[in-house]
RNA sequence: GGGCGAUUAGCUCAGUUGGUUCAGAGCAUAUGCCUUACAAGCAUAGGGUCGGGGGUUCGACUCCCUCAUCGCCCA
């Protein structure tokens, strides 16, 4: 046969992938068997893969493929999210570079420009999963902005307002006066910039005295309602229930007191604008303060103002300035550093608004969530986020779940006469109860304005588990009932409580029931600076590339390998080479089992026959040990059990202990036994490696059309047993020090050597005695009871072998060495020593470690015994009397 | 400012309730090998006072205190 020794992925990967599309093999559909579910956290629909991506989604193919093999219903439900503002910025810079401005569109007109690109580019990002190998149920394949799910959000937030939980209130957004909308917090960047500290003096009302308030923005002055002291300073102690008069409008203002103001800034005197700030504002509600708003939407200065109206806040600063010198007002100027937030998308100075949005109640809501984590009846991976989960639960605050934006789910709530509105779920239902509401029946639907503003995009993804089965709409479908709860979540820890949290809300509010069993959360992928990946900083390798060059098998282990959960990620190509190396690996050991011939009457060697009762023992370990790492969601770890078992037991010791001189055939039993091991092996490594172990399975035996690995079964844990195995790791040493020793005495591998073993007691690895002189083109290893003369010797356990050498022996090399063994185990057997010479360690310990040290103690002084006795053989007379 | 977490080999990380010769893995490194499965490989080897200091204990990478440095979340 004539096989590439070199792995080609791209052919097997578009072949495979057609073939399980082909039958089917991604479709679930409710049946007998025990469900296994994952909902996929659907990315932006109009993003493409990153890095993120890529490990987030292997992982989720490893454990629903893994869940499928042990004979699950698996079920992976794939989506993506409208992403409202990230989707609406997009397709805003996109008509801009057309020369279109989004306030020149319509609502409407803008609605359709979004949609246009929505299809165009979405779902781009779900045929790359398809590349990395995401054997999702593409046939539910869900957006959260279809006709179900725009639905089922609507229903919620009607819902949620009639159970009195979402209310209308005021609050500090960030506003853009550029792009006049507020933005949200995520969109704001800070710069430290240099700016002015302008000290402003105020009268005092009924005394001719005053006090002096430092600030960067006296142009604020005019929507000043109050001045405010640290009740702790003792320099204004006397101006307790005071009034003060703000300069250039004369408002008098009370003077109040406040923890939140720093003695050491400034004069340690605060003047409080509850409508521009966002510390005065919360000033402001502890106080009772009114709001005087003074800008416009485009920050010019409105009415309120009294003075400036209409000039722009910047140009108001410096008249404000003027007035208060004129007024003598103005203490001094002094230049000061602050830190100045920014729009994002224009970089205009972000001025902070009162605004009135819609806002849902938590603190009921979401006690069964609380519980839920600190419980254990969801349990999160790793735990340590658990203590961040509680703290933020524990602090909810009430969730603001308004956009000013139009890509998203519109707020059903219909306005009418003057400030009056309802809330329903269709226009239709809407007039209905305005009329009922007004009493007035001649209301017609032009009467009736829906609220611009559209839900917070995570208002529809905390639904996400529910809605992927349609659960709101219809509540008790075959589907959800099935499939809900989810078994497992995997996403990232930054957004465990923008959507994870969130999730088990919804699912305990419209269930009853928590979403979903466990949270896996992955770390961040960063670059070899620790760098967050992003395309601004152009450090994101393009994961299509990545697969094209390494394989999706090499990216897929490449990303898992050190990627233990919880910790970032950093990046490198040497990873994905990692994975491509290993692809190799598999791929030749292939080969090599294929050349094989059998022949009819070949014996077989004593040596094979050991090596597959080993093998055998050893696999049935590496499945225990798989079967616990993905129990405790240790999916690095996992695959690393499979790596070396592999890697290291299957192609360094198994093949190389059976494989058959060139030429020759193999024995009937030994073939048949590598056959059946790599037919388990492969199945271990299909979750990590879909497509290679595919490829092989399919060569390695007769196949019919429909077979395929991915529906194969699970190697299911059994006994093992642990003597044989820890018996061949001392042949392991065995072979290592042989090795070791031809190499240090230039002993070519080709020269057969022979070798004697004196064990003190049993030699563990005894029955293996054949492999060891396999694998070390021994002439002979016999037993001998006494020591060898002209031998060089070493140690494994309290077994002593001698390789004879005749006269070639370096006595002083010899001597050295076993002089620096016995050192190290006089000064262990001094420590063993130690404890069992102290009473209270004797008294103390329990029995299984106070034995263990007596078996220290006397391997130690086995040990030393027979290199003392080398040493007087070596003729070293001095050292060997030194006894301790 | 409030909270959570981390610090173990050159790098990325394991280390389960304190007790095996327990200081580990992978990668990287060094040296020697093109040995007919694989140089994308094989063999062998060298790397660490477990962040610093103190304490509890017969015994501490593991528990407690403290300091330092770093990261994340919220304000």
């Amino acid at each position: 046969m004539d096989i590439p020794s070199r792995y080609e992925p791209a052919k097997a990967e578009d072949k495979w992938y057609s073939y399980w599309m082909r039958h089917g093999f991604f479709r679930s559909v409710p049946d007998e068997r025990e469900p296994y579910t994952i909902v996929i956290p659907p990315p932006n629909v109009t993003g493409v893969l990153h890095m993120g991506h890529m490990l987030n989604n292997t992982i989720q193919d490893v454990l629903i493929r893994r869940a499928r093999m042990q004979g699950r219903n698996a079920c992976w439900v794939p989506g993506t999210d409208h992403a409202s503002i990230a989707t609406e910025a997009r397709v805003v810079s996109m008509l801009k570079s057309r020369g279109i401005e989004k306030k020149d569109l319509s609502r409407e007109e803008f609605l359709e420009h979004a949609w246009e690109w929505t299809h165009k580019h979405g779902g781009i990002i779900l045929e790359q999963l398809k590349k990395l190998g995401a054997s999702c149920d593409w046939e539910r394949t869900l957006f959260t902005m279809d006709a179900e799910r725009y639905e089922s959000v609507i229903r919620v937030f009607v819902d949620l307002y009639n159970k009195g939980l979402v209310y209308r209130g005021v609050r500090m957004v960030n506003w853009d006066p550029q792009a006049q909308t507020a933005v949200s917090d995520e969109e704001v960047y800070f710069t430290e910039e240099d700016s002015l500290l302008y000290y402003v003096k105020y009268k005092i009302v009924g005394w001719n005295d005053y006090v002096t308030v430092a600030t960067t923005r006296p142009e604020t002055i005019l929507g000043d309602t109050a001045v405010c002291a640290n009740p702790a300073d003792e320099r204004y102690r006397h101006l307790r229930g005071r009034k003060v008069i703000v300069p250039m409008v004369n408002r008098e203002v009370p003077f109040i007191f406040d923890d939140y103001v720093d003695m050491e800034f400034g004069t340690g005197c605060l003047k409080i604008t509850p409508a521009h700030d966002i510390n005065d504002y919360e000033i402001g509600l502890r106080h009772g303060l009114q709001s005087i708003d003074i800008f416009n939407d485009d920050g010019t200065l409105n009415q309120n103002a009294e003075l400036f109206v209409g000039a722009d806040r910047f140009a108001a600063r410096d008249l404000a300035e003027a007035e208060l010198k004129k007024g003598n007002s103005l203490v001094r100027v002094l230049p000061y550093k602050n830190k100045i937030g920014r729009s994002e998308r224009t970089h205009a100075v972000i001025e902070p608004r009162l605004s009135t949005q819609w806002f849902l109640k938590m603190k009921d809501i979401s006690r069964p969530a609380l519980d839920a984590v600190t419980g254990g009846d969801i349990q999160l991976y790793p735990s340590k986020f658990k203590n961040l989960y509680r703290h933020w639960m524990e602090n909810v605050h009430d969730w603001c779940i308004s956009r000013q934006l139009w890509w998203g789910h519109r707020i059903p709530a219909w306005y009418f006469n003057d400030g009056e509105f309802v809330v329903a779920p269709s226009e239709e239902e809407a007039l209905e109860m305005a009329r009922e509401k007004s009493g007035n029946r001649n209301l017609t639907a032009q009467d009736l304005r829906q609220d611009e503003d559209v839900l917070d995009t995570w208002f529809s993804s905390w639904l996400w588990p529910i809605t992927s089965f349609d659960g709101i709409n219809q509540p008790d479908n075959p589907d959800l009932k099935y499939y809900y709860p989810t078994n497992d979540l995997i996403t990232a820890p930054e957004i465990l409580f923008f959507w994870v949290a969130r999730m088990i809300i919804a699912g305990f509010e419209y269930q009853g029931e928590k979403p979903f069993h466990n949270v896996y959360l992955t770390g961040l992928v960063r670059d070899q600076q620790r760098r967050k990946m992003s395309k601004s900083l152009g450090n994101s390798p393009e994961p299509l590339d990545l697969i094209a060059k390494f394989g999706a098998d090499g990216v897929r282990v490449g990303m898992l390998l050190c990627s233990p959960a919880g910790n970032d990620l950093l990046y490198d190509d040497s990873l994905p080479e990692q994975g491509r190396n290993f692809a190799n690996k598999i791929w030749n050991a292939f080969r090599l089992v294929k050349s094989w011939t059998v022949g009819a009457d070949e014996a077989q060697p004593a040596s094979s026959a050991l090596a597959v009762k080993w093998m055998r023992e050893a696999i049935g370990q590496g499945i225990a040990q798989i079967d616990s790492d993905f129990r405790r969601f240790r999916i690095s770890e996992a695959l690393m059990t499979v790596y070396k078992l592999f890697w290291d037991d299957f192609s360094g010791w198994y093949l190389e202990i059976v494989k058959p001189e060139y030429g020759k055939p193999v024995d009937r039993a030994s073939y048949d036994a590598s056959i059946s091991f790599f037919d388990t092996l492969l199945r271990l490594i299909h979750p990590f490696m879909p497509f290679i172990s595919e490829e092989i399975w399919q060569l390695l035996d007769e196949r019919k059309d429909g077979e395929s690995i991915m529906v194969s079964r699970m190697p299911e844990p059994g006994k093992f047993s642990r003597e044989l195995i820890s018996g061949f790791e001392t042949v392991k040493e065995t072979v290592t020090a042989i090795r070791s020793l031809r190499k240090e005495r230039n002993i070519p591998s080709g020269e057969k050597i022979m070798l004697f073993a004196r064990p003190a007691g049993t030699f563990a690895g005894e029955e293996f005695f054949p492999v060891i002189i396999r694998l070390c083109n021994l002439a002979d290893l016999a037993k001998v009871d006494s020591r060898q003369e002209d031998a060089v010797s070493f140690m494994v356990g309290t077994t002593e072998f001698y390789v004879p050498l005749g006269g070639k022996i370096d006595i002083e090399g010899e001597i050295a060495r076993i002089r620096e063994d016995l050192r190290y185990h006089r000064g262990f057997l001094e420590s063993v020593m130690k404890k069992l010479n102290n009473e209270r360690f004797v008294q103390n310990a329990p029995s299984p470690v106070l034995d263990l040290e007596r078996k220290k103690k006397s391997d130690a002084e086995q040990k030393i015994k027979s290199l003392e006795e080398r040493l007087r053989g070596l003729g070293d007379q001095g050292e060997s009397l030194v006894t301790k």
